[in-house]
DNA sequence: GCAGTGCTGTACCCGTGGTGCAGTTTTGAA
DNA sequence: TTCAAAACTGCACCACGGGTACAGCACTGC
């Protein structure tokens, strides 16, 4: 769950400050990124900042909402993408994964790490709706993935007795325990690799014995 | 990776501080975690926090430090049970993972969250050695798991062929995400059955076919 | 010409982390 | 019982950052 193609061209002071946010906050924490520091960036006074949010965890929830937004476009185009590539849901969904994964190999960096993450231990300096968008956001996902799965595992019945809804959870906790893996051993490799392996054991319960 | 099984008898105050700054950290962050709070609980007074650690930061170096080695103490414990229940180096290791989802299972609450991954994600408000600490241990457990695995693989070649350290890695992977995903969908069981599913993913990859 | 949007400037409050240091109590070994 | 080290207390003080309050200005579009 990340950055990913943004164009934000003719970005306004608020968006501005969202993306200098964004940044700070997924190098160096929550807690560590000054309005101060933001503000110099984009060049405009705190006045300014207190104009566009009540206070910093209000612009946290816009950097969640516009994250979330942009992570739904991310991942609905590599469906697409993997759906015109096969029809079989089996094998558009591994193409999907394969996707994801070369899309991870390609982050800058370290890649940037997850925002919702971010938030989560942060918990008590932000309102509950902060918390409710994450597990909004995350729940959304499980669902998704739930409904490819069940349709997959009508064509290619499991070969081993797996919660298909614990399977769904699954890419999002390797994703963001993979993240975490990353950023704590500086290897950015890891991200990708775990969502390949990921894509491997799906492919081993599903796909049939060749 | 949690708080578990913690004898802590006949605590110093500076154990004290520690323990509550754990609480306080898991629960709320460490950012809205204060000194003022601590200090009020453990009974003593804000020259006695100095006296014992130079500053904020520190005080997060020796939690981690203890906390890293209860950790291991816990595992080494599952470890020895296991291969007591068993000699054969994959059985062993699938009792292993048994045991860890179930200590998994009767976690308090939604659980207590990593410290490891709230100190990571505050990078720039410590010193670069607590980063070090927290990349040492989770490159501790992909060698101590690399191990394993490369004993069972050598008894029961694998069926699919994966990467054993990313393999070893991914233990610890779902463990994190597990976590996040369990504190930001507030269900505690999340956590351990994602272990769970991660056993069954070790087991297909490794037991012969009935 | 006028209202809204998007700011600036100034002044000020408070909580929190942190410093410095002198003095006091507690503890444990000789 | 003594004595030194360990474990504090008390107080004064600073800097930084989040946040408030509010008056005023500049630009844009109708």
């Amino acid at each position: 769950m990340t950055t990913f193609l943004k164009p934000r061209s003719v970005a306004t002071n608020r968006d501005k400050l969202l993306t200098a946010a964004e940044l700070a906050i997924v190098e160096k924490g929550f807690a560590a990124t000054s309005i101060e520091e933001l503000i110099t960036e984009v060049g405009i006074t705190k006045s300014g900042f207190f104009y566009h949010f009540r206070d910093k965890s209000e612009m946290v929830k816009a950097l969640l909402e516009r994250h979330l937004a942009e992570e739904a476009v991310w991942f609905e185009g590599l469906f697409a993408r993997a759906s015109t590539l096969d029809d079989d849901p089996l094998h558009a969904f591994l193409i999907f994964l394969r996707l994801l994964q070369e899309d991870m190999e390609r982050l800058t960096d370290v890649h940037p790490g997850c925002i919702v993450t971010a938030c989560v231990f942060q918990e008590r300096l932000f309102d509950r709706s902060i918390h409710e968008l994450a597990a909004d956001s995350l729940l959304g996902w499980r669902r998704q993935f739930h409904a490819k799965f069940k349709e997959i595992a009508a064509v290619y019945p499991p070969r081993i007795d797996v919660d298909l809804e614990d399977l769904s959870d699954m890419l999002t906790v390797v994703t963001d325990g993979g993240i975490i893996l990353s950023k704590t051993i500086r290897d950015k490799g890891v991200l990708a690799r775990q969502v390949g392996l990921y894509r491997k054991f799906v492919k081993s319960i599903f796909a049939p014995r060749h």
